[in-house]
DNA sequence: ACTGCCCATCAGGAACGCTTATACCGGGCT
DNA sequence: AGCCCGGTATAAGCGTTCCTGATGGGCAGT
């Protein structure tokens, strides 16, 4: 199971042909196809099925396992090459949509940063990998509880911001009057599903009272990243959206009412490399240290 | 960075000796000090220093890496044989001490079974090495909130018992007679650090009111696996012990007195690699059967 | 049936990686 | 000081691996 045999699967996997995988990787196809047939003798296991190519069963778990693997690799190159780096004046910023708030923006240094927004699970790997110099996620978790982070590779978390949660209501609905909601209130309703805009309900399952393996009924899926959209959504009637407090209040059309139980927060950490050994003075260090005050 | 070379590093590293890593691996010392060169060739870094063999600080962080990363190879292995691998009438479970209890040991079959303590974080490595069929992992948690397990590799978990928490005291404890004890009445206590024993106290850090950086003044610290030995402790006065309330009524010439908050319980989990679609009748899924009626 | 596309297989040459042999370096002994 | 000894680095040789280029075979569309 060589990293390379199993770099050029998934490229195979992702591309479904083993002549294009061999441009993308500047093999002949020759080598690509040896490359699999190796794989396949190593594990004793067909991999792929030709024409059409598709991963067998045993294929797809293998993806999961490389797709992880390579990502570490990766990771742990980035990690070792921050050694001998020499410092950078400018910073890059991967960031899950959310995690941007005013608290975090205004710890943005005036000049040379570069902020990326990606997905809540690529924050980690862009950290890891060297894509980013810090991350900045969000997500749900009890009251000074650390998120729960898919540990690529050994980051160091802190969080710098919690806030209530709220939930954003039609102003015609029945419960936009509350002041408060507990979770129970809303067994029944029908909620967005927007993993890139909103935030993930799943975090909700178990934590309430009821049954613990009861999921969410959606209503629709959003894909995009904006919450505004979202928000309109909910304000529509189209379901019933999850978001921080001050996001959700400044919804317009649509009610924000505060959720009380279970008790939750929308909190954001801030990812860094355990090796940055962030010099004094450097960009990555100033922005730690107003993040923190 | 070849898993080969990584391979041989570590070994390096933990023998501190080029040769005794030669001989360990049924290299020659030639091959293992090429592939050190290669590797901080590599790299560009030194990782080792000679005379004596001790890694630098990268080397350090190399080692961290390594071992993930060849952790992982060994589980996607173990996963990818486990779909040609035919069925087995043993079964074979990895097990934290205190995860062992009535509830999970009367799921146990009644032949053919393979019991293995291990230390908390090396259970998911096992299971997911193949190194056992099935994991049973306990650990702390808010009620009904899975427990935070280092992914080494996809595995499934399932809640399988949840008890209350509580504080052993010797019976001359001022708090001795209490009915329920908040974390707070016990900020300026001395506890037991018996990780293998007992329970990790760090899941509690922040979770209380206090200050989230507050770790826990420690007066003992015991090393050994013998619950009996941890309650005869804390009875004696070394320190207090946090144990499942089922565990700590049971030790005499102490007082156990029921954790109240934060409200959090000694929870157990069974683990088991995704990939087992374990077979009906066979003796996992018998066993995970019994667990979960 | 023919043709185009794509994967599998084969043979040859370059590159890699291991071994054997030897040089080098530092510490301890006489 | 000189010598030996344990241990690492370097050099040369050789077997194996791995990639390329060429060729064969199967399937689909024309």
């Amino acid at each position: 199971m060589d990293p390379h045999l199993l770099r050029t699967y998934v490229t195979v996997a992702r591309l479904a042909s083993f002549s294009e995988a061999a441009r993308e990787l500047g093999y002949t196809q020759s080598a690509v196809s040896q490359h699999i047939a190796a794989l396949e003798a190593d594990l004793a296991l067909p991999l792929l099925t030709r024409r059409p190519v598709a991963p067998t069963p045993a294929g797809e778990r293998l993806l999961e396992h490389a797709g992880a693997l390579l990502l570490r690799l990766d990771a742990a190159r980035a990690d070792l090459d921050r050694f001998a780096a020499a410092p950078r004046a400018t910073l890059s910023v991967a960031a899950s949509p959310l995690a941007l708030h005013a608290r975090t923006l205004a710890a943005l240094p005036a000049t040379g940063v570069t902020l990326r927004a990606l997905p809540r699970e690529a924050v980690p790997a862009a950290v890891a990998t060297g894509e980013a110099d810090a991350g900045l996620v969000d997500g749900i978790a009890a009251p000074s509880d650390p998120l729960r982070l898919s540990d690529v590779a050994p980051l160091a978390a802190t969080g710098v911001a919690e806030e209530p949660l709220a939930v954003v209501l039609p102003t015609t609905h029945p419960l936009a009057g509350r002041s408060g909601l507990r979770l129970d209130d809303l067994v029944d309703a029908r909620w967005l599903d927007a993993p890139a805009a909103g935030l993930p309900l799943d975090r909700l399952r178990g934590a309430h009272g009821g049954p613990a393996g009861r999921g969410f009924r959606t209503a629709l899926r959003y894909e995009g990243t904006d919450t505004r959209t979202l928000a309109a959504l909910a304000a529509a009637g189209h379901g019933l959206a999850l978001l921080p407090a001050p996001v959700a209040a400044d919804v317009a059309g649509a009610t924000a009412v505060p959720l009380i139980a279970p008790r939750l927060v929308h909190r954001t950490e801030l990812l860094l490399p355990t090796a940055s050994r962030a010099e004094p003075g450097g960009p990555v260090a100033e922005f730690t240290r107003r993040l923190k005050s």
